[in-house]
DNA sequence: CCTATAATGAGAATCATTATCAAAGAGCCT
DNA sequence: AGGCTCTTTGATAATGATTCTCATTATAGG
């Protein structure tokens, strides 16, 4: 049912791991929904049918593939969402009184001036860069 | 010992609670070290004296005060700094192999380019800016 | 169809964090 | 100093998220 099916699919078996009805379950509940979820959510989002034991297994081995994200939150909770390469380039707004995570994607002139700011910063440690994150903070319309 | 003590007890006091030797410790350790950690860190850091339970009290009570800020870090593990208006503002390079979190700041120039641009992006969607955080994800020397 | 291997389910175990409650400490009034 | 009240602490139990275990089931390849 995803649209990206062929592609995890591949990605999985390079990784010598089988795409599983399991797996294939938690991949669309996460391309069903608009935001990251955590393990407990997204059993419920699949009608408590997978057990959680096996989603958290089902998002390691999708983390371990590059196929989801982490992506950590407050209260010690770890949301999951379908990783770059699928879902796209993006950056958060966090609203610091709801907690709530927006996706938000920046027009190309301003993510080529942060893709070049990120160069210069990793050189100035010895660090090689991988990926970055822009996380602005703020208040987002419902609390406003 | 630590320099900002004044203030922080000023800080303290407006929010009503006391400055403690416990609460006292936890911030020297937090201003001894470079970078976020976690209550359990913590608690090592300072030799084992204060018991872990006491350290998380401490850090809810710092935190409620605007005096440490969370961090989130990997695998449910919330690590703490001094607040920006104690410690400065400055960014982070996270290792993705040993989930090491380095601080670094901003050379003047590249510090004002990136709030500018945080600042276009707030605009573009409806959100108010508070404050912003880079995070470089990459290899640490170390790990290298 | 058989066999070897990978994956699953159910529950126990672990780790970070939070809550509880009795005892110790600080501020205050006399 | 003594007594009173309210805050803080320490030790430990409880909770919640995540990981592990192991017996069972599914899958791919011959």
């Amino acid at each position: 049912m995803p649209i990206h099916d062929r592609r995890i699919e591949e990605r999985l078996s390079e990784t010598g791991v089988r795409y599983t009805t399991g797996r294939r379950h938690v991949v669309a509940a996460l391309e069903r929904v608009d935001g990251p979820r955590s393990a407990a959510e997204l059993h419920l989002e699949m009608g408590g049918e997978v057990p959680v034991s096996s989603v958290y297994r089902s998002l390691a081995v999708l983390e371990e593939a590059g196929v989801v994200e982490p992506h950590h939150g407050a209260r010690g909770i770890t949301r999951y969402e379908m990783a770059e390469w699928l879902a796209g380039h993006h950056h958060h707004l966090v609203c610091i009184e709801c907690g709530a995570v927006e996706d938000i994607e920046l027009p190309e002139g301003l993510e080529l001036e942060l893709e070049r700011l990120v160069g210069q910063v990793s050189g100035l440690a010895s660090f090689s860069a991988g990926g970055h994150s822009l996380e602005v903070d703020g208040c987002c319309v419902r609390c406003r």
